[in-house]
DNA sequence: TTGAAAGCGCTAACAT
DNA sequence: ATGTTAGCGCTTTCAA
């Protein structure tokens, strides 16, 4: 019994994580609806600070001076508003504190996805910088749709977020940032590198050079680069233009650019289309390690083995390539310090300091998928006529 | 030149993505700083509801209605109303808006991690449902950890979310969810299961045991359960104890449990002494798909061929199974759909609903990762005895 | 060290 | 269909 997964809904919403393999059956489940604790919650309207004033018997600006500069408050009156307030179990609404104060003590940040490991790492690593100075972020995902781009920067401006943290399809001509512009919030791009706009991202041309120098150092000539639609990463395009940058000042033959419809998937018909006739590549620069390991499993179904007669190397080093078997080769970006310092220049900028450009190191991972290239009798031919 | 990733740091912030793999030299960068455009933005203070209604000859009500009840202003006024908003870059402020009306549109979602995309889908899942109700989604990260889901949820009921999804360590006699129930705001949990509280999960103890049926159908009989740490997350221990029901029925003997000391890597010396001996598994099943492919990739290392030598079977159903070489076999979630409906139960119970705990169907995916069992000496000699 | 008073931007109730 | 008024919860002068 088979069944294909990638357009079947499991339930009547939309879900699309399945292709490979079969469903056994058997196993097979019925949504079961439990009957169960319920009752809308039913809600004493919170204490607000009056109600910890009155109690405590001191102004409602004492108590807002209790939980924002307590070292201004006479410890024992401190102590006796906390303790009403802890009996109480109030906390200051922060909307009301937003609203007068004019902070929302929040950044905003905004990814292609969250399913790439990349970007939750980008992720976590804003919103531990965010956090250590009393911020939080709120994150949106846009799918590397550039209306949705637009929309999640409009909500978040809605949100009253005091900065925004942005990976863009592309950077120039992108209506987005004069949005956020005009939403009168700094802004840091976030993996997109700009002349124009300040960015934290690493340098994605010469990573993409000292991945084709690796492959290159290994015998590799004849180079494939495998990306997505470059329509919609501009990073894509880069680590591709620096790729044959590269290729060109090592004397080897342009590398081919194999643009697949998706960043996470690999076409099988176009990677058979590539690696037919003679002088197919020996390795392939994958824009991405989701993409490098489409890649190696297409390279596989269609009975060319990784790293014998196919090298594959990565972009990004996601922790489960080390997993993979053989491990990946990837060349590695800092992404929890992309998100880490982009945060951190938003603080900056919050404090009055200028907005600085940060390029940061990216590191190639030796991985099991990049191998000497064999020798081909193709290339014999040659050597044997030189 | 060998370098130690694991505790290394790029910058001056902690990462710790990588263990495998050497770094080629010379592909060290140093951080690069780039004069930049910069300034602290400018910001002429944003238009408010009433400058609109000046230059809009209304009144500030009536502004309003325009943007939240469109249909009870006339046409002509609204036009206007909202060309003179649009010439003035103007948005209604959330924080104004949340501060009179007590709704701030927002949901909380507290979840382990977002690096395992289980959860990064779950998040995207809730995202989409929220905002087909004008909803925005705060998510945080608690790392598997108590206290900082304690602090997660203070964070969220002080920013006023109006309902929180919540994955926990453990339901019972977890303060967490007194602490939201004592915030005044309907909670779901997902992920977990619970007698007590409302939940949206897959039924774990029998997904666990559909799989031990699928390892039983092809011939394994002593199978190994590989966790985390029980301490850290339920669902592992339901999981656990389904696949030993399972086995009971079944007649087979009862499972060992491998506890690696982490829910996303596999402690080889561990997994080599539960591969050591003559009663050594023919198939593990682990608990999530990441410590199935860390459980696979130090099998090998240790010299064990998976399938041939060792069955693998994960939980989840992440999308990389699918490109993984071979195949990973797994029981799927639908991520998605817990996050959806998580968030479709809160939105309910704003509305007067009840909240009624969910259970979704959960799918087993064959992958290259299972095989049938090899026929053992061992099981020969029985044979031959009996 | 504490208090009084004003108001952040918006919307809900009531009035017209 | 539109206007008037009051106030959500908090912080921030300014004054004591």
């Amino acid at each position: 019994m088979y069944v294909q997964h990638a357009k079947t809904s499991w339930t009547d919403i939309e879900l699309s994580s399945f292709r490979h393999g079969d469903v056994i059956p058997g196993t097979y489940d019925e949504n079961v609806f439990t009957a169960h604790v319920s009752g809308p919650t039913l809600t004493s309207p919170r204490a607000s600070i009056l109600d910890i004033a009155r109690t405590a018997q001191v102004s409602p600006a004492t108590v807002s001076r209790a939980f924002n500069q307590p070292q201004l408050v006479n410890p024992h009156t401190l102590a006796r508003i906390l303790a009403v307030a802890h009996d109480a179990g109030f906390r200051p609404n922060r909307v009301g504190s937003s609203l007068r104060s004019g902070s929302t003590r929040t950044l905003g940040l905004v990814l292609p996805t969250l399913r790439n490991p990349v970007f939750a790492e980008c992720f976590e690593g804003a919103e531990a910088r965010a956090r250590d100075d009393g911020y939080s972020v709120m994150v949106t995902t846009t799918g590397y749709d550039r209306q949705r781009e637009r929309d999640a920067v409009s909500l978040l401006l809605d949100h009253r977020v005091e900065g925004i943290v942005v990976t863009v399809t592309h950077t120039v001509r992108n209506p987005v940032l004069e949005q956020i512009a005009a939403g009168g919030v700094p802004y840091v791009l976030a993996y997109n590198e700009s002349a124009t706009y300040p960015y934290v991202s690493v340098d994605n041309a010469r990573a993409a050079k000292d991945v084709i120098a690796a492959l290159a150092a290994l015998g590799h000539r004849v180079i494939a680069v495998v990306t997505g639609p470059l329509a919609a990463s501009d990073r894509a395009g880069l680590r591709l233009a620096g790729a044959c940058r590269a290729a060109q000042r090592l004397g080897l033959p342009a590398p081919r650019h194999i643009e697949m419809p998706l960043h996470t998937d690999a076409c099988r018909t176009t990677l058979a289309n590539a690696l037919d006739g003679a002088a197919a590549p020996t390795a392939m620069f994958c824009s991405n390690d989701l993409l490098a390991a489409a890649v190696i499993a297409a390279a596989s179904a269609l009975g060319r083995q990784v790293p014998r007669d196919l090298s594959v190397c990565g972009f990004d080093g996601v922790p489960f390539g080390a997993h993979m078997v053989p491990t990946l080769a990837s060349m590695a970006q800092p992404s929890r310090d992309i998100g880490a310092f982009a945060c951190d220049l938003l603080l900056g900028a919050l404090m009055g300091a200028p907005l600085v450009s940060r390029c940061l190191p990216h590191r190639f991972i030796a991985g099991g998928t990049v191998a000497a290239a064999p020798i081909r009798p193709a290339l014999l031919v040659e050597r044997r006529q030189s």
